[in-house]
DNA sequence: ATTGACCTTAAAGTTAGCTCTAAGGTTATA
DNA sequence: TATAACCTTAGAGCTAACTTTAAGGTCAAT
């Protein structure tokens, strides 16, 4: 049995967020002790890992809410909403892969041409990484935020 | 060249939201009409898809700021900072793709496994997926946020 | 020449997701 | 037994990223 501050170690996430989540629906701790502490067993482990996951990968807590629903709360869920939800969700993640996978790729086209990459080892240039689908390069400053 | 509406059009960003972008310093318009409407040409639409990206994968307005100054800024950094900051962004984006790849697989066997998957077409169980790396199921209800 | 659909800036309002504070109870160690 | 390091709830505060509003200028078409 965890208390709050041991799941917190354990997943890497506050424990004021543990309550944040616990509010909103989406863990639970598995027990109290005598005096009202919380306290968590392997599987709230998994499921707030779960949670962090989705949340890193963007998915909303409402999201992840609805994610959860799927297996917990079976007995309110058709067939029928259970692979509806499900393929959407899928649909959205492979949105993302892609989308990262071309993040990916760009950022290793930059690495590849610029200072330090076989045909270019004397000054930087970017403009391989540019023309392989980055926008191209201005004379305006890109100032940071704050 | 583009008004800012039809730039809009193009990207799928609002008119506000792209003049949110360049009060933040992440896309300019390349030119100004007499009445001072912005326009734009083909490398700011690029630039802008290449924001939408960023913050699709989860990057936040100052990371894409970094990012973009990489590009832009050649001046005042040095070939170090370049290689630095674009190796960090890409660990980050490795990191989030093996997340995000992690979703994918666990969505894909609770679709495999449940309502009409090969070995179970009668019933709904996602007993399956949960065994395969989701937390377990519990029986409290996942309420949705609001 | 006036209507309506655009455009401008500046600033206020909104939402999600934390993050912190206050006021107080519990528990382990010196 | 007292000190510190936990825990509790309720609620206020904060930041990022929009989103809307206000007040007004521009432009194409009737």
């Amino acid at each position: 049995m965890l208390k709050i501050s041991e799941l917190s170690q354990q997943t890497g996430l506050s424990a004021h967020t543990l309550r944040y989540y616990e509010k909103h629906g989406l863990i639970n701790a598995s027990n109290r002790s005598e005096a009202g502490y919380r306290l968590y067993i392997d599987s709230d482990v998994r499921r707030v890992q779960f949670v962090k996951t989705a949340r890193n990968t963007g998915f909303s807590l409402a999201d992840i809410g609805q994610l959860l629903s799927i297996r917990v709360d079976k007995r309110s869920h058709s067939c029928q909403d259970v692979t509806d939800i499900t393929q959407k969700k899928l649909l959205e993640v492979n949105a993302k892969l892609a989308e990262l996978q071309s993040m990916q790729q760009t950022l290793k086209l930059l690495l590849a041409s610029c200072c330090g990459g076989p045909e270019n080892a004397t000054h930087c240039s970017i403009k391989e990484a540019l023309d392989a689908g980055l926008p191209r390069e201005d004379n305006n400053e890109a100032r940071l935020i704050k």
